[in-house]
DNA sequence: AGCACGCCGACT
DNA sequence: GTCGGCGTGCTC
């Protein structure tokens, strides 16, 4: 067992395969698989992933593996072959999986330094550049005017040599500690022994007599009231000694959370966690969609559900959007179970990831409550997955690897034979529809905890207002429900549904766009910096005074960003405090829950954003929750997106009136008759559903078939039609007789970067083989891809297409 | 990816 | 003749 094979950290499809090396005497049985390695690649030096150990390897000739990163495994088995198994589906590459199952910082980083051998005299400008120095970073040498001949000369003739480091960002984080280094009774003789004068020496060392134990400095020279010189001069006379002791970060640390018991279940309840403790006890892999009305529990279920995994010794993963992962989010699973829970996402620093994902790794907890990723935390004995909110869109993950943590997740429950749970209010129609078919157990809550009846939804025609002479985008009812409010001190949350729309600049007179020069889209309007920037590269240029086309001074804004309804609200309305959120006033860290907070706090009466409030916000005094344009993401030419509105409106609809006082829901639309606003008025899933799965049947768009979506980008035009046409061809060759392959089409963004985008559309029910001939479709063209010249993104399921 | 090698055009 | 451009192939 003295050959290791390793996925090395070289992100292309000709290294995408194991290299096998020799494993050194020294590291003979301490090296095993899932640990990450340094070994020799070409010149260089890189971090691997041992995949496996094994006794030959074909080769005749092997590198020895240089170093041993970690103590223990970073992956299990499991996620080895889980990562196998997700690049396969996503076809991405091995190293990019590996990577992502990880927090950042194990991201190893590379540098090269360019080192003297010899005393040798080099030339004046080499001289200055070492100025003195052993070595120096090869980056100084880009920047200085030094041609690489004169340098590569000097490394032939072996004055210089260059040296290649690979190094961790791991930073850990320590505090000092103070320990008497005699027992308490020599403790009193050390006292007594000091000089008169010594008084803070003999209180510090009276403390550390009473307590015993060892003690982290800060706090002993806190409550002693002593200063750093007092215990740096008992130290000098040996009496107690300081050392570094690593802690954990805990971004929850100055939080008190108090603790809470199980609640009764109501017989709804009851009835629903039956069947997933029952999967439980007989270790199946079985998937549960909880199918429960907003307020009805669903968080309970899982609570309790978890409870009787930690009973039986196993472990717990909690998906949530990574937008709801609030801190009313996270209390609730922390007071349940304390300091058995990890927490895992995007708003904590690098560091706070790693300490988090160590308490995983070290088995120091039993729960991990987080977003997409936490989907491969390091559990061994899972016992239950729960995602909620399982329609949302941020579990497919848009970058490499294209997975979708329901899928994930559906994977590993199979592995650990364990029960996933999907909860939602308003399930995806996938999910439903393989409910439906007893692929997944549905399990329905229809009532509300609290007996409460959904706020009534009034839907207003926004063309009506428009022939009322209303231009404002804030129609009459709206206006009298808010003033109301306001009279009555109570709260009021405006929706603006934005996505797809962002405020872009016209010319009046000649109609002109002002579009980005290399890729084909508006340019987005920014008041604060009064520039315009282009939301899919760098590109960012002032607003023109007047129009590039026809000269004309009248160039106007469009778009109703929040920043306009803000100026607008603040016209009609001047008396009302509103607070704004969307990603601009929420992108410092922090922000979002700091904005939530004032307005908990009755700082303002009105919380206006995007979507990013319509999710599990729940402040007792709202009773009016508004959506400004309810049908503005209609218009998107996607086939979810009648699916997405009804979500929307459903969700935010569940915002007002959770507690005692009654709530209402204004939705502004010029679309009143849209099943999708209608049924979501009504609260109407089966019918929303059953409708709009008519429409995918006659459209042939998932759940009836499964998709995939080939983008190929290319700086010449004419190419990249012809390879979208060339890899249409093949695949028309090679599939079933019912399975579509459209294209070339151009994409919804028809040039990004200077890069013509086209796309192929494959819709299939049953391929076996699809993502194996994808694969062969990528290496044919991995030369082409490889010379920068061609891109190609594939992505099975999308989700955007883009 | 990133490095070396090797082949070609543009200069001292 | 050499310097430096980039196209090509390889990394256990």
């Amino acid at each position: 067992m003295n050959i290791a094979s390793v996925i090395v950290d070289v992100p292309s499809s000709s290294t995408n395969q194991t290299f096998d090396y020799l494993i050194p005497e020294q590291f003979q049985g301490v090296i095993q698989k899932g640990m990450r390695v340094i070994v020799p690649f070409g010149p260089r030096k890189i971090m691997g992933f041992v995949t496996g150990v094994k006794d030959d390897t074909s080769l005749s000739k092997v590198k020895e593996i240089i170093d041993v990163l970690d103590i223990s495994p970073v992956l299990t088995e499991e996620l080895l072959s889980l990562g196998k198994w997700v690049s396969e589906k996503t076809l991405s590459l091995s190293i990019t999986v590996l990577q992502t199952m990880l927090p950042q910082v194990l991201k190893s980083q590379y540098s090269k330094d360019l080192v003297r051998e010899t005393e040798a005299q080099l030339p004046d400008e080499l001289e200055a550049l070492f100025a003195g120095r052993e070595s120096i970073d090869f980056d100084e040498i880009g920047k200085s005017t030094i041609s690489y001949r004169i340098i590569k000369n000097h490394i032939d003739s072996g004055d210089l040599s260059v040296s290649y480091h690979v190094q961790s960002r791991i930073t850990k984080k320590y505090q000092t500690m103070v320990i008497p280094s005699k027992p308490p009774i020599q403790l009193e003789e050390e006292i007594m022994s000091l000089s008169k004068n010594a008084s803070k020496q003999k209180q510090l060392l009276s403390y550390l007599a009473d307590h015993q134990s060892e003690i982290e400095k800060k706090h002993l020279l806190q409550i002693t009231n002593a200063s750093a010189q007092t215990l740096k001069a008992i130290e000098e006379k040996g009496i107690v000694q300081t050392y570094q002791k690593e802690v954990f970060r805990d971004p929850y640390k100055d939080q008190f959370i108090e603790a809470t018991s199980p609640l009764s279940l109501t017989m709804e309840q009851t009835q629903a966690i039956e069947p997933i403790k029952k999967s439980m006890e007989n270790h199946t892999s079985e998937t549960f969609l909880l199918h429960g009305v907003t307020g009805s529990g669903k968080t309970e279920i899982y609570l309790q559900a978890i409870q009787q995994v930690i009973e039986e010794g196993k472990e717990a993963i909690v998906l949530v959007p990574e937008i709801s992962l609030t801190p009313q989010m996270v209390k609730r699973f922390k007071g349940r179970f304390g300091s058995k829970v990890a927490v895992m996402h995007s708003g904590l620093s690098s560091g706070e990831k790693y300490d988090e994902w160590r308490k995983i790794h070290r088995q120091e907890v039993q729960v991990v409550v987080g977003a997409r990723s936490a989907i491969f935390a390091p559990f061994e004995n899972l016992g239950i997955i729960i995602i909620d909110e399982e329609h949302e869109t941020t579990y497919k993950q848009e970058d490499q690897p294209r997975y979708h943590a329901r899928d994930v997740a559906i994977e590993r429950a199979e592995y650990h034979q364990c029960p996933v749970v999907l909860g939602s209010a308003t399930p995806s129609l996938e999910s439903f529809a393989r409910a439906s078919k007893n692929v997944y157990t549905l399990l329905t809550l229809q009532e509300r905890t609290n007996r409460q009846t959904m706020p009534k939804v009034d839907i207003v025609d926004m063309r009506n207002e428009l022939h009322a002479g209303n231009r404002s985008m804030f129609s009459r009812p709206l206006m009298e429900q808010i003033d109301e409010r306001l009279r009555r001190g109570e709260q009021i949350v405006l929706l603006l549904n934005r996505r797809g729309y962002s405020t872009f600049v016209m010319c009046r007179d000649c109609g002109h766009v002002c579009e980005c020069p290399h890729c084909d889209i508006a340019l987005t309007y920014h008041k604060n910096a009064q520039r315009l920037k282009c939301h899919y590269c760098s590109y960012e240029q002032a607003v023109p005074q007047i129009c590039p086309e026809c000269e004309s001074d009248l160039i106007r804004y469009f778009g109703t960003g929040t920043q306009k309804v803000e100026e607008e609200l603040a016209k009609q309305i001047p008396d009302a405090r509103v607070i704004r959120m969307d990603v601009d006033t929420t992108r410092r860290k922090g922000s979002h829950e700091n904005l939530l907070k004032q307005f908990s706090e009755k700082k303002a009466d009105i919380l206006l954003g995007t979507q990013m409030i319509a999710k599990g916000l729940d402040f007792a005094n709202v009773t009016l929750v508004g959506v400004l344009s309810a049908d503005s993401m209609l218009h998107i030419p996607d086939f979810r997106s009648s699916e997405r509105t009804f979500q929307l409106l459903t969700q935010v609809s569940g915002r007002a009136g959770r507690h005692e006082l009654p709530g209402e829901v204004i939705v502004q639309t010029y679309t009143p008759e849209h099943y999708s606003i209608e049924f979501a008025s009504e609260y109407d899933y089966d019918n929303f559903y059953r409708k709009e799965m008519a429409m995918r049947k006659a459209f042939q768009y998932p759940p009836y078939v499964f998709l995939g979506l080939i983008t190929v980008a290319h700086e010449n035009h004419a190419r990249a039609i012809q390879v979208t046409q060339e890899i249409v061809q093949m695949l028309s060759n090679i599939v079933e007789r019912r399975t579509t392959v459209l294209g070339p089409t151009p994409s919804p963004v028809p040039r990004i970067k200077d890069r013509y985008r086209y796309q192929c559309m494959i819709k299939y029910k049953n391929e076996p083989n699809l993502h194996e001939y994808l694969g062969h479709i990528q290496d044919h063209f991995s030369d082409e891809i490889r010379k920068q010249q061609l891109q190609l993104t594939i992505d099975m399921q999308p989700y955007y297409m883009m």
